[in-house]
RNA sequence: GGGCUCGUAGCUCAGUGGUAGAGCGCCGCCUUUGCGAGGCGGAGGCCUCGGGUUCAAAUCCCGACGAGUCCA
């Protein structure tokens, strides 16, 4: 089927008298029953609901979700609660932007099953895309519901399809009060994450209030149905994905002059109370923001649109200005403060890098909008607001998240005054700032190019007139990313049996060979791990009659297990594997202690701990955590020993499988500490009190653990924390090894190890001390020797010549140089050190040293430079005196 | 995950191959009835660490560690 017959195919539309028009402003189809010719789609045709709502009354948001959501219920969906806006089950993105990301990629891609089918959700989602346009078009946020009805349908079984979909949202719109005539559905292919299909946009009065998604194609290569330039084929299974705007129904239901209005007009007030600008909150601003959001809506940019509101309402230009700029930067500080409250409440830990760089991103636009309001509040006020009339619980604690916004204002302000003191002091160094200074500023100071230019006028510094953002963006757009190579196998296999699942404590097996490709050996069945979920892989034996073979390497790919065999040998038929048991052992006590740290933070810290990556070795294993603040001494005491109680208290360790859907109901998504597995049924681990899916090999009971010593902990990046542990023999071993670094060292100097403080601290005073005194007296013989020497001089015209040979190392010769040099003395000291001869040279003024150091370097094999009065180098071979003395008399006469 | 910037006195920073510097702070003395201010003098440096290049490295190159920042 083409597109054009994907569209044609809905015969709701036809039976029900929508005709298929082309749209003469914008060229492309939608369908209606009005007898319209303009799509009504901006920018083609702007708002009309504004003071004038089609829908039968007013909703907020809690009450219009309520009403969606129960619509679909009593149409046989079931209602999921909402997933996180930290999209961590995904490796391709950071925050959830669309419901259907909840189900990507393995409901979608059929290797799970959905949590139910149909289903109905109402998803809060973030896009940071249009980042710019907040506050200023009056439909744009960073923060959305997005509600939705999904229907996964398989060849063998469908749940419904296109005709179903749009006769619900026909329905209830209609249900709402819209009038059918004022539906229209415009065609609009949809494509993302590689999968695609035909779409209808549902426009209500000019605004989109919908969008219908029929998934069912997937991308290819020799795919025939294009869109946006990429190839697609159908796929097996085909999606219902819809997307309801919460928001945009709750302004179209209120006809408000901007979403903000409608839905967070608490948060707006408060801001006009606390800003610098009370005052605009009078007026009546109404009228003009719902044109100028009319206006945005038709893609009338900001200069143009300032002149025509000036134009309608028959006022100045700046006057226009100076009511909607402030107006825009409240908007999208209420909007903003929400989107931070959904990041911090679900996790996200503010860093310079990952995920939580976008949590600092957009902490930092509200604090720089705040500044820009004169906000007499804290953020944490508008946060806190916003949460308490959302009426949602967050897993983050409130005190969390304002200790969080906190710690970042006050990073944000220190980044601030540096950045104040680096322009500072490059304005006052040059005469003028051009674009490759600005583009330094931004991107290695944070320092945006107005903030720059501010100062430099300030300082009446000259700077240069250029857009560094397009540049920046168009350096940016350049970076393309390299992929992964993988190994492939030439034929196919069954997937391994895994033995180590059910016992971890098997460590003999035989098992059927049934392929060797490339050095890799694959089984029947199992029992050596292959290394995942940061569990490094077993090594071992496999022997058959031919001999022993030694096991390198362990992996998994797709299922199928790996072997990387020593030697070339090609091996078939029955073999008999022997695990190293020592190694593994050590594996599966670190990986238990890994399950027990994290829960011991979590219970400590609060739910923003998550785990950012982990690694389990024999001899020790580390873990990464998300956490705002660092850890000190005496809260790593703490944590070892709240940590080692749970290893006390000898809790139970087991491990089973479970239906997915259920489990997540069950422990929810903490679950998925270290990534999300494919299939319908994952496996759980309980450890103590801590439960995570994970298909690592652990220990029976907490107490087999045996000790965790916390061996050191680093930061390595802002808002997240490494803890490198050590485990049972591993604990031993670390600790044996502290110990014999402080014997040695306890032992070279000759005290207890208890005293080592104490003594290293005045050897290093000592030997401060006594640098300088060397510094002193060297500085004092310089002097002496330099006056002997003097008195001993050569002359030439009444100038003193000095040439010597010495033992004396090179800061020694530098210093009696000087002093002859100061005394008005020419010449040359030299001193044989460690197969070199170190020469420094000297001269008084009208004289040039490096002259006389160019003539021994001829002379003896070497080279040197330096400052006119004093030089130094060193030559290979050790001239005799009276050799340089020749020098420097020559010199001495050429000059004369 | 990738890029860029920066690690020098207690603090803020100069120093771009050739004997480690400034301002503030600190200590002492002078001046003052006292405080403040001023004048004079002084203490205070593993130039983050480890390699390399070089006759010579704070300085150049590579790596590690730490801090900051931008992008995905």
């Amino acid at each position: 089927m083409t597109l054009e017959e994907e569209y044609l195919d809905i015969s709701f539309l036809k039976e029900n008298g929508f005709v298929r028009k082309k749209c003469p402003s914008c060229g492309k189809y939608f369908w209606t029953i009005d007898d319209r010719d303009i799509c009504g789609d901006p920018p083609c045709e702007s708002y009309s609901f504004i003071d004038n709502s089609p829908f039968y009354r007013n909703f907020d948001l809690s009450e219009m979700r309520e009403f969606y959501l129960q619509f679909f219920e009593k149409r046989g969906h079931k209602r999921i609660e909402r997933y996180p806006v930290v999209a961590r089950w995904r490796d391709d993105i950071y925050l959830t932007i669309a419901s259907i990301a909840d189900f990507q990629p393995f409901v979608t891609a059929g290797i799970a099953p959905p949590p139910a089918n149909p289903l109905t959700i109402s998803q809060p989602c973030i896009r940071l895309d249009d980042l710019e346009s907040v506050g200023k078009t009056g439909r744009h946020l960073t923060l959305f519901e997005m509600m939705a009805h999904h229907a996964f349908n398989y060849p063998e079984r469908e749940i419904y399809w296109k005709n179903e979909t749009v006769a619900y949202c026909t329905e209830l719109l209609e249900k709402l009060g819209v009038k059918r005539e004022e539906i229209i559905y415009k065609e609009e292919p949809w494509a993302g994450g590689g999968n695609a299909g035909p779409c209808l946009e549902a426009i209500v009065r000019g605004l989109e209030v919908a969008t219908l998604v029929f998934m069912n194609l997937e991308t290819s290569e020799y795919g025939e149905i294009v869109i946006k330039g990429e190839r697609y084929r159908k796929m097996k299974n085909y999606i219902v994905d819809t997307g309801y705007g919460l928001e945009r129904f709750v302004w179209m239901s209120k006809g408000s002059p901007t979403v903000y209005d409608a839905i967070f007009g608490n948060v707006i007030d408060k801001i006009y109370e606390s800003s610098g600008l009370k005052s605009l909150k009078g007026k009546d601003l109404k009228k003009l923001i719902s044109e100028s959001a009319k206006l945005a809506s038709l893609g009338i940019q900001k200069n143009a649109l300032v002149a025509e509101i000036a134009k309608k309402f028959d006022m100045n230009i700046d006057e226009v200005r100076e009511l909607i700029e402030p107006v825009g930067k409240i908007y999208a500080l209420a909007d903003h403060t929400r989107c931070v409250l959904f990041m911090l409440g679900d996790g996200l830990v503010p860093s310079n890098a990952g995920a939580g760089y976008l949590a600092r991103l957009m902490i930092r636009r509200i604090l720089r909008l705040s500044e820009e309001l004169q906000l007499d509040c804290e953020i944490f006020d508008l946060v806190d607001l916003h949460m308490k009339s959302l009426g949602i619980d967050f897993e983050v604690s409130s005190e969390t998240i304002q200790e969080i916004l906190e710690l970042e204002r006050e990073r944000f302000k220190f980044t601030i005054e540096k950045g104040i003191k680096i322009v500072e002091r490059t304005v006052d160094r040059k005469k003028k700032i051009g674009k490759n200074d600005l583009i330094e500023f931004y991107e290695s100071h944070g320092l945006p190019a107005e903030f720059v230019s501010k100062i430099a006028q300030e300082k009446g510094v000259e700077v240069e007139a250029v857009d560094i953002y397009s540049e920046l963006a168009k350096r940016h757009s350049k970076a393309e990313k390299e992929k992964k190579e993988h190994i492939k196998l030439k034929k196919e296999y069954p997937k391994t049996l895994k033995l180590y699942y059910e016992n971890p404590k098997l460590f003999e097996f035989t098992a059927k060979v049934i392929g060797y490709e490339n050095g890799y050996l694959i089984l029947d069945k199992t029992a050596f791990y292959p290394e995942s979920g940061g569990q490094e892989s077993d090594s071992g034996f496999i022997i058959n009659e031919n001999g022993r073979f030694r096991v390198l390497e362990v992996f998994d790919l797709d299922g199928i297990v790996l072997h990387k065999i020593e030697g070339t040998g090609m091996i078939g038929g029955e073999i008999k594997g022997l695990i190293d048991v020592e190694k593994r052992l050590r594996h599966m006590r670190h990986h238990s202690a890994t399950h027990l740290l994290l829960y011991t933070l979590q219970k400590i810290y609060g739910k923003h701990i998550w785990q950012a990556g982990a690694k389990k070795e024999a001899d020790r294993a580390r873990l990464d955590v998300t956490h705002y603040k660092k850890i000190g001494e005496e809260e790593i005491r703490r944590i070892e020993l709240i940590l080692n109680r749970e290893v006390f208290a000898n809790k139970p360790i087991e491990w089973f499988w479970m239906d997915r859907i259920e489990a997540e109901r069950k422990f929810g998504f903490r679950l998925y500490q270290g990534g999300v597995p494919p299939g319908k049924e994952i496996r759980i681990v309980r450890v103590g009190d801590d439960v995570q899916a994970c298909g690592g090999t652990h220990c029976y009971s907490t107490g087999e653990i045996g000790l965790i010593k916390i061996l050191s902990i680093d930061s390595i990046q802002d808002g997240v924390i490494r803890f490198e542990f050590a485990v049972a023999e591993a604990a031993l071993d670390a600790i044996a090894s502290m110990e014999s670094i402080l014997k040695n060292s306890s032992r070279i100097l000759r005290v207890e190890p208890k005293a080592l403080p104490k003594t290293v601290e005045r050897f290093f005073e000592e030997w401060k001390e006594q640098k300088k005194e060397i510094e002193r007296l060297k500085d004092e013989l310089a002097k002496v020797k330099g006056e002997s020497l003097l008195r001993s001089a050569e002359e030439f015209n009444s100038i003193k010549v000095v040439v010597d040979i010495l033992s004396a190392d090179m800061n020694e010769l530098l210093k009696i140089g000087d002093y002859l040099a100061k005394k008005g003395a020419i010449g040359c000291l030299m001193s044989k050190r460690e197969g070199k001869v170190l020469v420094v040279t000297f001269a008084g003024e009208n004289y040039d040293a490096r002259e006389i150091m160019k003539g021994v370097g001829t002379l003896a094999k070497g080279s040197g430079g330096g400052k006119k009065e004093l030089s130094q180098g060193a030559v290979a071979v050790l001239p005799s005196r009276e050799e340089v003395l020749r020098i420097v008399f020559e010199y001495l006469a050429r000059k004369a």
